[in-house]
DNA sequence: AAAGTTCGTTTTAAGCTTGAACCAAATTCG
DNA sequence: CGAATTTGGTTCAAGCTTAAAACGAACTTT
């Protein structure tokens, strides 16, 4: 069995390979970024990178933000969001307030020492990230930037 | 302090951002990918991501691979592997066996029980890949790979 | 207003992951 | 050779993460 394959089976079989080398692709250059930036929050500032991240949304709404909402933006359940704010309550770094009108919410904000110790970290990463592309020419990031959103798109309406 | 800024400091600033957003959007690519992965994986086949990824390396090279090489492979650390394999040879899909020539290493290999069970993962996989990434224009996929290609230079050189 | 549904959150169990300390085999080199 | 170093693995503690079940508050529909 299996003795025929047509033409087109066997371009979209290569094109199949082609898409996992590119997501493999992706994956690699993914986590080296990664890699790198959870060893160093970790060195320099004594700081999970779940943690940072959680910070850098509070940072952008001073105001705060909700758990749900937390978990939205971060991509991440809601049982993970409960337990890293858990902690940064514990150091200090957050703080939980009630949601004026609905009951069932919580907001959660960065404390003053939260706001301070993000800004310091949050103006080192800032340039680990720039050292990570310098070698990419500008105008092959704004490609990048491009290629990256139709891909997003794609992968949203799949 | 800091009244006067630059030309160029204010360039470098914005490219800055600028590399930080492209860093984000890469990011949530790849989230949104791996999340996509994961699940379907988790329900069709029930097992893990890390897992499918550990196999996946060693369905590459029948002879087996040691842990070591396996870490390196996988982008993790060499105690993560000690469980994963632990837990694969648990659940009879890969199997240890001591290493020819080198006293200290152990060679890790799927079973055929193993062999079988990926086989059936890795078709699927491959189509649900192709199928995230059908949206992207097919020259697009390549610009993207090459793209990706000297950011991962660009990263290791960092 | 009661019933049913949705939404925001928490809890739990299982598994993943890191980083650091540690052990033993192999290699380097004085 | 023998000491020092490197390399391959393991162990452990802490923390992260998911999926699934549960709960109460808010909303919707009669």
């Amino acid at each position: 069995m299996n003795a025929v394959i047509d033409r087109e089976t066997l371009m979209a079989e290569g094109a199949h390979k082609d898409d996992l080398r590119l997501w493999l692709r992706l994956l690699t250059c993914t986590t080296l970024i990664e890699t790198t930036i959870r060893s160093r929050l970790r060195e320099r500032f004594g700081v999970t990178l779940p943690r940072f991240d959680l910070m850098a949304q509070l940072q952008k709404i001073p105001a705060g933000l909700t758990l749900g909402e937390l978990s939205r933006r971060l991509m991440v359940t809601n049982g993970n969001v409960t337990g890293l704010v858990e902690r940064l309550v514990a150091a200090g770094e957050v703080e939980r307030a009630p949601h004026p009108t609905d009951g069932r919410a919580t907001i959660v904000r960065l404390t003053a020492a939260g706001r301070a110790s993000f800004a310091a970290m949050a103006r080192a990463h800032e340039g680990w990230v720039a050292a990570l592309f310098a070698d990419v020419p500008p105008a092959d990031r704004a490609v990048l930037m491009e290629m990256l959103g139709r891909l997003k798109r794609s992968v949203r309406a799949a």
